[in-house]
DNA sequence: GTATATGCAAAGAATTTGCACTATG
DNA sequence: CATAGTGCAAATTCTTTGCATATAC
């Protein structure tokens, strides 16, 4: 398990990033959240600890990041872009109710890249939508990972 | 196949929807379209019909066509909303270069409802993404449908 | 006729861009 | 030191809202 800022450093340089003090922040915060944050909510949890941190850089960051294949992004939540910081294929499921994405392993014969029908196939995406088990207990108690959604978009 | 106004007008009406001549044409180039359209195609090509159409309208169609369950959202392409006026379960294909979606209709075990590891399941979506055959054959002819796309987002 | 739909203009929100300042190697 | 990164503010784009007019039954 990787922990100390050091580690994040080595990360960062194998890939020829330069490990600027916000970058490795920035890959701690989504290495240990599960929840596949927003943009909005990872920079309310760094500005915690980096006050000067601006969305301009976590944008430009995530941007970076991804080119570089530490991060993927995820087209799930209507409202917002979120995070994936595995690189082993999984499934997703997004919970309508309390707003969290949660990894899903599971096998599926479609997950394989290549040639479908005369398509090449870069990307496999593949998530569900639904109530999470902790939301069928509690209804009510989990709605708070919502920040503050007011639009009602199309997407349901 | 159906294709006069007054097929359209009972689609609707079936559905509790006051058809209306703006629905009726919206739901008819939906229709009629099998590379799901954002909500900009579908305005340019509508507008040709009613000049006077409005966003508005067309926001507000889609969200309640959505609601009554005669379309579905799609979140494939980053950076504009695309809808799919098919109700079958399927899969889908977003082709990179040429920003079509197109229909894959693959046998899935995962595409069934109900509850996995807890959580409950109402939505199955899978994706693909990379070039289509059109695009493998004619690699710089078909970029064509990509309106004029100036953000680079995260989301390659 | 009355309730609902439409459309214009303006607001709202997420993301991107321009540019001066700062940190990294 | 020189290059590349950061952050503020302003700009862009998609989407939503308020309200007056027009349409469907």
């Amino acid at each position: 398990m990787v922990t100390d800022k050091n580690e994040w450093r080595q990360v960062l340089t194998a890939r020829a990033i330069k490990p600027t003090y916000q970058r490795m922040a920035i890959l701690e915060s989504l290495s240990s959240d599960a929840g596949h944050p927003t943009v909005r909510a990872l920079h309310a949890r760094l500005v915690r600890t980096i006050p000067t941190l601006s969305k301009t850089t976590l944008y430009s960051t995530l941007e970076l990041f991804a080119r570089k294949g530490l991060v993927a992004p995820l087209l799930i939540d209507p409202a917002e872009a979120r995070f994936d910081g595995i690189l082993t294929p999984h499934h997703h499921f997004f919970c309508t109710s309390c707003g969290r994405i949660l990894d899903l392993s599971l096998s599926c014969p479609n997950s394989r890249r290549g040639v479908v029908r005369g398509h090449r196939i870069d990307e496999v995406h593949g998530y569900f939508k639904g109530l999470c088990a902790d939301c069928l207990s509690a209804p009510s108690s989990r709605t708070r990972h919502h920040p503050h959604k007011k639009r009602s978009p199309i997407h349901a």
